[in-house]
DNA sequence: AAAGAGGGGTGATATAGATCACCATTTTCC
DNA sequence: GGAAAATGGTGATCTATATCACCCCTCTTT
């Protein structure tokens, strides 16, 4: 975690930012002037489960990692958050305390923003507000087919899942590099290392992907769609 | 489903209701005349998965189950809201149409407000934005409480947590009444109805509830938590 | 250069809970 | 008033996947 940077950079960002973009000039610094860009490296905790939520997190550049951690220190991974997104923002509004912990992936890039300048701001500017409704909207709409999926599918279709969600939501392509160990990709299958390994492999060994270490391309999607379909 | 109730009543409900209760006049007015009250009987179906979203459902009385069908035709109950709660509110902001199903448990009776309307007060009244992104947010956090229970915890401790979640979110009390036969409950608890019974049972016969066709009564809190918590 | 630590991987075994196949009551409906 | 459906329930299997116990390889660290 490095230090904060000069504000004309903040200023650059929020200009490029779908959410800040058409925001006032006046608001704009305001938020600006409250804001500082944080450089976070591999695996950094960027908050913790029970700690007292406190800033609004938007990731600029690189991956964060949400994650709940119960009693029998099995974490769950609940999503992995990707540039201009926010991290943390639920349980801001709803708790005094997080309900999760956030960790980065690789080099990532936060904007911390002062919560009361975010709050008033959203209490003016209608437009806004309605953004973080949709954005709230669209998570909690997320989750809910995690919920399904983690319910219902079996591991072959939870397997696929991960491949479908870090390729449309995470990379937008059919190519591209898991960015964490096996052990943390079967968190997010809601698995274990072992059954994951054996099941991606078997993906491979069926040619529905190809696999080499962390590179994978998705080859069948047709496939990869019908085993996310039918669980 | 019957008849549309007079305005006047409408008004009433509305001066009763945490979030609009402190609506200005003008608002509250407005509300009033693009929203009309709906009574639904048992099972009735509220709105159906992939169909459009039109309007915003605010709970009066009763309760609405929330669901998800999937391909394999097993549903997965996401959530039971009782009244003084949206349904579907963030599928109405988030995606032109329901990512899952809603219906009535027993009498419920329905406030159906305009989406335009309500989409309009929110712009302009930021504590009424702010308070629904609150409501939002807590939705989300619950969902993600399943989501970790769902991939962690075996049958005891999910069913565990079925029964603090009629207690403690729905009805407020250790004694109450199931709303749902036990297929539906174990829907809930994303089990099968066969188990759903065994285990509970088991809770029975080690006199962690009391239980009567579908009326239960928490003896044991306790052991209840511990086994929710350990899963 | 040895000793860990982290990551990818495999085989054998155990088990929670799904599935199947029923049954007895009660409720609903024509 | 009788048939059909819904509900609660039990026992016997079956199976997906967790668990355990390892191995090898590469990279740090000392």
């Amino acid at each position: 975690m490095e230090l904060p940077v000069p504000d004309n950079e903040i200023m650059k960002i929020l200009d490029h930012s779908w959410i800040f973009r058409d925001f006032p000039a006046r608001e704009k610094s305001q938020l600006a002037e409250n804001s500082s860009l944080v450089r976070y490296g591999n695996k950094d905790i960027l908050f913790k489960q029970k700690t007292r939520t406190s800033h609004v997190m938007y990731i600029i550049d690189g991956l964060v990692k949400i994650y709940k951690e119960n009693v029998s220190n099995r974490p769950v991974t609940l999503k992995i958050i990707s540039g201009d997104h926010f991290a943390g923002l639920d349980a801001l509004f709803a708790e005094p305390v997080y309900q999760y912990s956030a960790s980065s992936i690789g080099q990532t890039t936060i904007l911390i923003i002062d919560f009361g300048t975010f709050n008033n701001i959203l209490m003016s500017n209608g437009r806004f507000a309605l953004d973080l409704i949709r954005v709230l909207s669209r998570e909690s709409l997320y989750i809910f087919t995690r919920l399904n999926s983690q319910t219902h599918k079996q591991l072959p279709g939870r397997i696929a899942d991960v491949l479908l969600y870090f390729s449309e939501e995470i990379y937008h392509s059919y190519e591209f590099n898991f960015p964490l160990p096996r052990h943390e990709l079967a968190e997010l299958a809601g698995t274990t290392k072992e059954s994951f390994i054996r099941t991606i492999n078997e993906f491979k060994h069926d040619k529905i992907i190809e696999l080499e270490g962390r590179k994978v391309k998705i080859v069948s999607l047709d496939i990869v769609r019908i085993l996310s379909d039918l669980g």
